[in-house]
Formats: structure tokens, C-alpha cells, sequence
DNA sequence: GAATCCCATAAGCGTATGCTTATAGATTAA
DNA sequence: TTAATCTATAAGCATACGCTTATGGGATTC
């Protein structure tokens, strides 16, 4: 399976400060609209149209409309090829995740 | 803390598929020099030493010089910041998802 | 239907980025 | 010392990227 393409449009996606803040922000919010997004953001409202095509596009986010709103929310398997990605070239980090994991499952079984 | 400059760093320094390329084959090889890198790469010698400066400044990436060759080598706490981005905002997901399954259980044992 | 609101797209601009060739720097070999 | 080898830097160029303002496209409200 081919999955360098998709790892390089996550993590291109990520990588630009204000669009990775939307994302953030989306992701706290469980969901939220553009006009919710681009007050917070230090850039304008067009801009934020741009940053979320850009996330859409990867995968990361997905949208729903609702009357003249449109609600963006996270895609939690988007970020799959990153951690795919890091399991594999994270070396050592791969016994966090697993630590993590572990912790998580006996946090909460 | 103040953490997202070192995430944007280090994500920006692996979203170019070619840079990414030379950390992945520093890993896999343990160390490697330059000249080993170039072969294997699809640019010019200087443009994999302008990658390798990247990655330096990233962290992601040491340094050892022995004679004329310079041989680079993986440091692992270097993609830390990117492990903990994750941590918030993407294992937060599987915390939900385990807090769901129980809640699933508890409604429906 | 007109006005209003929310969001997306278009066009244009400045800057950042990745690449190349040419060259400098550092170290070893003749 | 001179030549040869390995790597880094410099300069220049083409393209990609993120932003802005202006405008278009739907959906609601009056």
C-alpha cells in the first residue's frame, strides 16, 4: 500500500500555523462554522474558506450544511496516515503509543 | 508551555516528500553521510545538504563529523513535539472512542 | 422580490521554498 | 604543495503558498 502521498497531504495540510490553529479549534469545538472560525483566526473569512478546503481535501476535516451555515467537524481517521507514519520512522516513540495505549485501556477498560 | 513553534518546525520540516525522504533512509540506516544520501536521492548533492540543514535546525537530525564525510544520524526526541500534538489531538480521539464504548456497554451490558 | 446573511471562489500580489549551477571550505592523498 | 574528495554555502530562478479585496452563489428574512 502506497501511503506516502497521503502521509505528504497531511502533513502538508498541518504544517501552515494559522490552518493547523482551525483545525485545533475545530477539533475542541466538536463542530463549528466558518463565522465561528474566522473570528479567533487573525486572518479573514476568505482565507479561512481557503484553509478548510485545504483540510478537506487531506481528509481531516468534513462538512455539513445546515440552512446558510456550514459546519465543519474533525475526520479522526485523517490523521491516520501521520500516525501510521510515525509509528514506523518514531523508532522509540512506537512504545509511547503502545504505553499510551496500555494506559488508556487500564484508565478505562 | 508554548510548544506549537517546535511542532510547526518540525511538521514543516517533514512535509517536503523529499526531505522526509532523506530522514526516513537516516533512519533505516542508522547513519548515514552525504554522498550515501545523494545516491538514492532524486536532487543534487547541495539540495540534500540544504535538506539535511533543515532537519538539523528541526532537531531532527545530528551530526558527526569524521574526516572529510559527515555522517547524520536520527534523533529520536527530535519528532517529540509532533508525538505530543498528536497525543492532544489525535489520541484524544481514541479516548472517546473507548469512553463511548463503555457507555455503549454500561446503556446495553 | 429585495435585502440580508453566510460562505465559497476569483484574481492578484508578495514572499517563501526547493531546486540548480558555481564555488568555497575542509580534509586526506600523492 | 598540489591534487583530489567530500560537504557546505552563495546566487539566481521558477514555482508554490498564504493572504487580501472583490465578487458570486445559496439560503433566509422582510
Amino acid at each position: 500500500m502506497r501511503a506516502a502521498p497521503r502521509v505528504t497531504a497531511v502533513i502538508g495540510a498541518l504544517a501552515d500555523p494559522t490552518r493547523r490553529a482551525v483545525f485545533e479549534r475545530i477539533v475542541e469545538a466538536g463542530e463549528a462554522n466558518v463565522a465561528f472560525l474566522t473570528k479567533g483566526a487573525s486572518v479573514s473569512q476568505p482565507a479561512v474558506s481557503q484553509h478548510l478546503r485545504a483540510l478537506k481535501t487531506a481528509g481531516l476535516v468534513a462538512e455539513r450544511r445546515e440552512g446558510r451555515n456550514v459546519h465543519y467537524r474533525a475526520e479522526p481517521q485523517g490523521l491516520s496516515p501521520l500516525v501510521d507514519w510515525l509509528s514506523v520512522y518514531g523508532m522509540f516513540w512506537r512504545e509511547r503509543f503502545a504505553n499510551l495505549e496500555t494506559l488508556l485501556k487500564e484508565i478505562d477498560p
